[in-house]
DNA sequence: TGTACATCAGTGAACGCGCGTTCACTGATGTAC
DNA sequence: TGTACATCAGTGAACGCGCGTTCACTGATGTAC
C-alpha cells in the first residue's frame, strides 16, 4: 500500500505560487502568510523558504506571474490591435482582468520593484515586458502621434479606470456595463488625439474597417 | 509643580488621527496598528478604543479626513476651472496630493467603503462630497459634453496618473517633470473630446484667454 | 462657596492569535562507479 | 545490476514579536443642589 502523502511534494513552488493566488484572490493581500500557503500546499510551515528565500520573494513571483497573464490577457482580446475600436477591446480586457483578479491586480501595483529584493528581476523584467508590448502597440496604431505621450495618457486612463471600477467608485454591475463605460472612455481619448482620425487617415490611407 | 503628563490627554481623537498619519507617511499602511498609534500618542494601547471602536474606524476616520484634505487642496489649486489649463491644474494637484501622501492616498483607496462599518458614513460622505467637486467643475467646464463620460474619462486618467506616478511606472524625478506630464496628458484629452475646442468656444463664445 | 455624585477618559494586565524566520534533523532521490 | 554516497526537499520544534481586543479598574472632570 502506498503511501498516501508523498514525503517530495513533486512540485511545491508551483503549488505555493497556487496556494498564495488562492489565497490573495480568495481573502486579499492581507491572507498571504508564508503559513497560510504552506498550510493550502499541504506541507510544513518552513517548507515553502526551500523555494522563496523570504516572503517578499513569494509576493513578488506572484506579482510578476501576475504580469505575464496579464499580457497573455491583452494579448488574447486582440494579437495586434491597429484601430481605435480595436485598442478599446484591449482596454477593456485590461479592466476586466483588474476586476476578475482584484487582490492580485492590487499586488501586483501595490509597490515599486525595489531592486535588490530577490526574485525582484523576475517581476521587473514581467513589467518591462509587458509596458514595452503596450507601448509597441500604441506606437503602431498612431504612429504621427507623440508616441510616449499618447502611449502615456492611454496606459493612464485605463489603469484609472481599472483602480476606479476595482474601488466601487463606478459601476461594475454587469461586465457589459464596464465593458461600455471602458470602451466609450478610451474612443473618446483616441478618435481626438490628433494621432488618429486625421493624421493616421491621412499617412496610411485609413484603417481598414 | 504640575504634572508633566496629564491623566486626560485632552484631544486624543485629533492625537490618534495625526499619529495615524505620521505612522501611515513613515512607514505604509502595515505600520497603522491600534497599539503604534496609542505608543505615539502617548497614551496606553487601549485608550483608542475610547474613541474608535475599532481599527477599522480609525483607517476610516483617517480616509476621510484625507478625502477633505485632496477636496480642499483640488480647491486650492483653482477655486473654479473653467478653461482646459485651469482644469489641467486641478489634475496636476491630484497627482501631487497622491505623490506627497502616498500611503494615505493608497489608504483612501484601497477598499471600497463597505456599509455597516462604523464611521463609514463618514467617508462616504466625504467621497461623495469630493466627486460632485469635481464632477461639478467637468460639468460646468464642458455643458456641451456627455458630462457622465467625460467627468468618468477626465477622473480615471487623472487617477491612473496618480496611481502610475505612485507605483514608479512613470518619472516621478521633480515635481515639474510629473506636473507636465500630467498636464499634457490631460489636455491630449480635454482639447479634443468634442466637449471642448468646438462646442464650448461656439456656444459660448470661446474661453477667456 | 462647598459638597456629593455621576460621568468621562484614561490605565494596565491579560487573553489568544498568527506571523516570519532559525535551526538541527531526516527521508527520498539521483548519480558515479 | 548493485552499492555508496552526495544532494535535495522536506519536517517539527522553537524563538520572539506585535497585534486586536476584553476586562475590571481608577483618576479627573463637571454638574446639581
Amino acid at each position: 500500500m502506498p503511501r498516501t502523502t508523498a514525503y517530495h511534494h513533486g512540485d511545491l513552488r508551483a503549488a505555493c505560487l497556487r496556494a498564495a493566488r488562492e489565497l490573495l484572490e480568495e481573502d486579499g493581500s492581507a491572507a498571504l502568510s508564508m503559513r497560510a500557503v504552506a498550510r493550502r500546499a499541504g506541507v510544513s510551515p518552513t517548507a515553502p523558504y526551500r523555494h522563496f528565500p523570504e516572503r517578499e520573494a513569494l509576493v513578488s513571483a506572484v506579482a510578476a506571474e501576475g504580469y505575464r497573464e496579464l499580457a497573455e490577457h491583452l494579448g488574447a482580446a486582440h494579437p495586434a490591435p491597429g484601430t481605435p475600436d480595436e485598442l478599446a477591446a484591449v482596454a477593456v480586457a485590461y479592466v476586466r482582468f483588474a476586476l476578475d483578479h482584484p487582490a492580485l491586480f492590487r499586488a501586483m501595483f501595490a509597490e515599486p520593484c525595489v531592486p535588490g529584493t530577490p526574485d525582484n528581476s523576475e517581476r521587473a523584467a514581467a513589467i518591462a515586458a509587458i509596458t514595452e508590448y503596450v507601448r509597441g502597440i500604441v506606437r503602431r496604431a498612431f504612429p504621427a502621434a507623440d508616441p510616449d505621450a499618447l502611449w502615456t495618457a492611454v496606459w493612464a486612463l485605463v489603469h484609472g479606470l481599472a483602480f476606479l471600477h476595482l474601488d466601487g467608485k463606478l459601476d461594475t454591475s454587469t461586465p457589459d456595463a464596464v465593458a461600455e463605460q471602458v470602451r466609450t472612455a478610451v474612443l473618446a481619448l483616441l478618435t481626438a488625439t490628433g494621432g488618429v482620425s486625421l493624421a493616421n487617415v491621412t499617412r496610411e490611407g485609413g484603417f481598414a474597417r
